[in-house]
DNA sequence: AAGCCTCCCAACCGCCTGGTC
DNA sequence: TGACCAGGCGGTTGGGAGGCT
């Protein structure tokens, strides 16, 4: 046996509110305060139940609410404590003054969670997608695996994406060298002695810049960077809000007096 | 111009939690 | 201790708006 309904749902209104409801629902909270929603639309004078004016001045009404698109840094606010916290959208909205719970789900939902999957990372885990992982597209590259140039293998996104899964599984003590064995997608892959060549054709090289434009994949990929390769240096670019990779400029300055074998990142 | 499609978000639904008796 | 209830929460939906063909 179910619990009892909120309220006696006959003859009750529902749907959108009318500015007259509005008006009527902030009239009575103003001279008499919240109270009780169970009795305040009776003595409001409206024809709804309790929760539907809960709800529609929590989530609308309330004077301290902020409108408007959010600001970066509300976005930035909302995927760390996402991260952190899950979809606990009131925990979330408790931290953003002037948000409501709603309006955070919302937003996340039709806007974060697109732009972080399009940027690769899981927006439940918030890390990259291990389900992204295509070796052999690619290795298909020659603009990849046959320049002499480190650098430019380096700033490969793709490639720096798989680099991330590969750190990101080898930190996970769970995970152990048959990894990526198990993974179906790419065990023909890498069973297959010409990728294998292919991939033992990657220079080595010194890790000097991986800049990455969006500080949300910087956030998640540095933990796994810098642990695997202390010598790299990751910054990103706060003035776009975008996943591409931006060129790094000037890989000397760095000082380095490390060399890392990128195959030391790939080969798990 | 019209029909279709996609996106967005206000609002609803049902479950959970904590307080009260 | 358990039933009941109000409030709170997260997931889902429906319809309006705008874009596309």
């Amino acid at each position: 046996m179910g619990r009892a309904p909120c309220c006696d749902k006959n003859g009750l209104k529902k749907g959108p509110w009318t500015a007259e409801e509005d008006q009527k629902l902030m009239d009575y909270i103003q001279r008499h305060g919240q109270g009780n929603w169970r009795t305040l639309p009776k003595n409001a004078g409206l024809s709804r139940c309790g929760k539907s004016c809960r709800l529609r001045w929590t989530n609308y009404l309330r004077p301290d609410i902020k409108r408007g698109r959010f600001s970066f840094e509300e976005e930035e606010t909302i995927i760390q404590l996402h991260s952190l916290l899950g979809n606990k959208w009131s925990a979330i909205a408790a931290r953003l003054p002037g948000r409501t719970d709603n309006e955070i789900k919302n937003y996340w939902n039709t806007h974060i969670r697109k732009r972080l999957l399009r940027m690769g990372i899981d927006p439940v885990t918030h890390s990259p997608r291990l389900d992204l992982l295509d070796l052999s597209s690619i290795l298909s590259r020659p603009t990849i695996y046959n320049t002499s140039h480190a650098i430019e293998s380096l700033m490969n996104s793709e490639l720096l994406r798989i680099a991330t899964n590969l750190l990101s599984a080898r930190r996970d003590n769970s995970l152990n060298s048959n990894y990526l064995m198990q993974d179906s997608l790419q065990e023909e892959e890498l069973s297959n002695p010409q990728i294998q060549t292919q991939f033992q054709s990657f220079p080595t090289t010194q890790q000097e810049a991986l800049i990455l434009s969006d500080p949300n994949i910087m956030q998640a990929t540095e933990t796994y960077m810098s642990q695997a390769l202390p010598t790299c240096q990751i910054q990103s670019n706060v003035n776009t809000n975008d996943a591409s990779f931006v060129p790094a400029q000037n890989f000397t300055n760095y000082g380095l007096d490390q060399s890392v074998n990128l195959m030391d990142c790939l080969v798990v």
